[in-house]
DNA sequence: GTAATACTTGACTAATTTGCTTGGGAAGAT
DNA sequence: ATCTTCCCAAGCAAATTAGTCAAGTATTAC
């Protein structure tokens, strides 16, 4: 359960995206200011988030950020890997190294942990978090109030 | 799933316990040598993981270290709260302080990951990864063949 | 064109964590 | 008594983390 504070930052902002998920981009510069932290520090992370195919950048005014799949298809682990620039091949290298009974009982029950661990937090979507009714609206339904959203959006 | 290096060394080394249940007690220099630590560092991990009642120690020749409980009864979260150095009373004071819906959407949905997360952990025992049947005997079953097991064990 | 905003890079710092050393006890088996 | 082992505390070097600052470039709405 320790999870890095970093993190934390990310998961938190991916969790505004998805609460406001369908209704435009968000721009940094909000996130940063109701999280309370540096808007280049989440500059760094969204960086990261952006190059993992996580979220969708928009440049321009009224530009920002919004995820780039709907909450359902974005896990914690997925975030964490992110943020600590773990690609998903790295992840399966990890796992696929490990051969049981080579280096004693107590490894094989630690990787056996880490796997359970790896497994839950891969399960565990943003969707699972949304309570709100109106940010659970579909991913693409752009609204039609004479202004068309971002197509990235 | 970012679990910190120190709470590896914590949890391998109580799989080791864990692992070892029931046949007396393991020397930290034993385990420092299966995985690779020192002594000294493993002894502060241990000293941590005494004054949270998780394991026994026992000293003089034949001494040693070992589960203060079943392994049933000894959660990853325990150890991990316990190698940081974090009462019971704290875990919960953290819980409990918190109100929903007094720092926005996003504050919320955190809180409820970090709940999940614990209590997925809180709910992982030792037991789960014990796969070797000689491990699985009961826990003050002491052998009889000869010398008496340490009270403690 | 101009303003807004994403995006990029690099250097830099402060704090924390990690892993380890040293140097001692204290308790118990033999 | 001696050896083995736990127990304890202070301190330290390296690495990592978390963050700021600065100085730009690229893209798009208007």
């Amino acid at each position: 359960m320790r999870v890095s504070t970093k993190a934390r930052h990310a998961i938190t902002a991916m969790m505004h995206l998805a609460a406001h998920n369908g209704r435009g981009p968000l721009t940094l510069s909000d996130i940063a200011q109701v999280q309370g932290m540096s808007l280049s520090y989440l500059e760094q992370l969204f960086s990261r988030l952006r190059k993992h195919g996580l979220v969708n950048g928009v440049r321009g005014p009224g530009g920002g950020y919004c995820l780039a799949m709907s909450p359902a298809e974005i896990s914690m682990a997925q975030i964490m890997d992110a943020v600590d620039d773990r690609s998903p091949a790295e992840r399966e290298r990890f796992f696929a190294a490990y051969r049981p009974g080579t280096r004693g009982e107590a490894h094989d029950m630690w990787h056996d942990f880490s796997k359970r661990l790896y497994d839950f937090l891969a399960d565990l979507s943003l969707q699972e978090f949304i309570r709100s009714q109106q940010a659970q609206v579909g991913t693409r339904r752009a609204s039609r109030t004479g202004v068309e959203l971002h197509a990235a959006c």
